[in-house]
DNA sequence: GTGAAAGCGCTAACAT
DNA sequence: ATGTTAGCGCTTTCAC
């Protein structure tokens, strides 16, 4: 069924069917109420193709979640307690504004492609990018199609080096950098000095942040952090586990472990239980992202919560505002952390 | 740019532009490779909407997650163990086809509307609908579109009823009676008479599958099952809580717990820690879905493992294949399920 | 082997 | 207030 058909039923022209669709101001309620009823009756839906080559807006959003770091595990990305709330989230909250979403998740550069292609082929109005590392040239490439996106989690600094910041581009960050400071200062005033971090990714913003934030925070307070209570864990529990057990196999056991994900202070208790530690007793521990297992845990632990909601809700709202208002001006937010004190730390013995 | 300004720049017309993109075989590869230099080099892509109104198909596939119950609760979809893993996997399988998703949830009859509109305005080529709970108007709604879908996890029987097994529909099952009774046999074997039952919601195909099948074993054993026994949980896990812990405090305490779900399971597990009975010293407790941190619980949960992965891959292809082959004929697929056996089922006392 | 031209279903500027 | 018409960017018959 056509619109063809539909004018012809209600005994009007295609332009006017299109007024009615449209919601034109100028056609009178009569005519109105009797295209509609032939409308309803027939279940008829502009085709959408037609809409947009006419000039009208795809009413799509596409959301790439990036994740270059784990293809190896077959369990991703909805299974990953950072990635599920914000797809969740933004899905949602751009379905409740009349929005579709196109969704794709993107493991290799190769997957990358057809993030651009999304674009090219204007199957989307704007995009959000999630779990995007440091990588210029992949953002440069996403700013060269001049259409909204959204970045969730990203390096402000690097894209105003090299003049990314454009006014179709938006980020939404969370302020990790004075959450992970609160954690360390928190784990400090304890009355702890040989600290150790579990790291996460470093070419990610949040990665860097939660790093350097503990750095400084220990430095601020003249605390040493010998080299090899720097642990790397990417992120992944099982490499956390691996790692805090080495560690504690050496014997250079530090009093705290601040990790720069809950995933990874998941992997380092797995590591403390089975070597005989207690938790806080023998060593403390602190996550970052409050992700639901963590208040369920015993001992529950105290982690740094992350304001996904708020970012996700925020990202979702502005890139259809982009999209329907066209660009503003390039524009940026950061949310605030929350440090939840749970069971996992005490004063060192 | 349009292929008008890649046939100018090719010095060739529109029409060989479109041979080529399409893989004709009568262009010499002489002139497709000046084509595609052409291309190339202006990062040309064919718009999308055009393409599909001159006949070609959108090469996406609507993936519809319905979740009508729980509707209060903030985090419901992604995070729910149950929903992610299916998601995760179609959205990689579809997409590793070359195909994109336009993912939508489902939370109300309003935004089932979206769903067929989606459909309808031609969005999407086919739609794999997940969650969907046993609702003939609904499903004969979706029928009435004639255009390919696969339901995953719903009642063939309801369909064949209604004559709704048409040549562009399928369904995806899982073995949820046999896995079930699988269950229930094993509690029984090792000496349990007093089960109990947590069930899920019964207009789910699933959540009556098992409930059935437990029902029915515990028939073919002689065993009685009283009303009180049965509890009702909805696959969630804080109504199970309730309900176990009510039963428990009621002094009418089974031997054994079937759950309908992993979820319910570990609500069940919450009560008899909190009234401090012994697991599965004092009381036995089996799942279903074996979610991902059944292994990891202490003690560790017998669950019925669900082949979500086998499921997924199975509805993506059949999806995919009748978009591009068109209809084939009305199918049907049940994948097995498997018991795991843990620690948390043991002979009553 | 390649180009010209019609048409997919819609919107919007123009005409009345 | 409503109809007529010219595109939107592509694919595809039909000619040559």
């Amino acid at each position: 069924m056509r619109s063809e058909d539909i004018a012809r039923l209600a005994g009007v022209s295609r332009s006017t069917v299109s007024r009615v669709i449209n919601n034109y101001s100028n056609v009178p309620e009569k005519t109105r109420a009797k295209v509609m009823k032939v409308i309803e009756e027939n279940h008829y839906e502009p085709n959408t193709s037609a809409r947009v080559l006419a000039g009208k807006g795809m009413n799509t959003i596409g959301l790439f979640v990036i994740s270059t770091a784990d293809k190896q595990n077959p369990n991703r990305i909805y299974q990953n307690n950072y990635f599920a709330p914000f797809v969740e989230t933004i899905v949602d909250t751009v379905n409740r504004m009349g929005y579709y979403v196109l969704i794709h998740t993107v493991y290799s550069e190769d997957d990358f492609l057809k993030v651009k292609q999304a674009f090219l082929q204007k199957r989307i109005d704007g995009g959000i990018i999630i779990g995007m590392e440091k990588n210029a040239g992949m953002v440069h490439a996403i700013a060269k199609l001049e259409l909204p996106f959204v970045l969730i989690d990203y390096d402000i600094a690097e894209l105003l080096e090299h003049r990314l910041d454009k006014d179709y581009a938006a980020v939404i960050n969370s302020k990790d950098y004075e959450g992970a400071a609160m954690a360390v200062r928190y784990l400090i005033e304890l009355g702890h000095e040989h600290i150790g971090m579990i790291s996460g990714r470093l070419n990610t913003h949040s990665g860097r942040q939660r790093y350097q934030a503990f750095l400084e925070t220990m430095q601020e307070h003249g605390l040493e952090v010998p080299e090899e209570l720097i642990l790397g864990g990417e992120f992944i529990r099982q490499k956390a586990y691996e790692e805090v057990k080495q560690l504690l196999v050496s014997g250079k056991r530090p009093t705290a472990l601040f990790s720069a994900n809950d995933e990874m202070a998941l992997g380092a208790m797995d590591a403390c239980r089975e070597l005989g530690l207690q938790i806080p007793g023998d060593i403390s521990i602190a996550g970052f992202d409050d992700i639901p297992v963590a208040s369920q845990l015993s001992p529950a632990l105290t982690s740094v919560r992350l304001p996904i909601y708020e970012m996700s809700q925020a990202a979702a709202h502005h890139i259809v505002k982009m999209c329907e208002e066209g660009s503003t001006s390039f524009s940026t937010v950061s949310f605030p952390t929350q440090l939840i004190v749970r069971e996992t730390c005490a004063e060192p013995k």
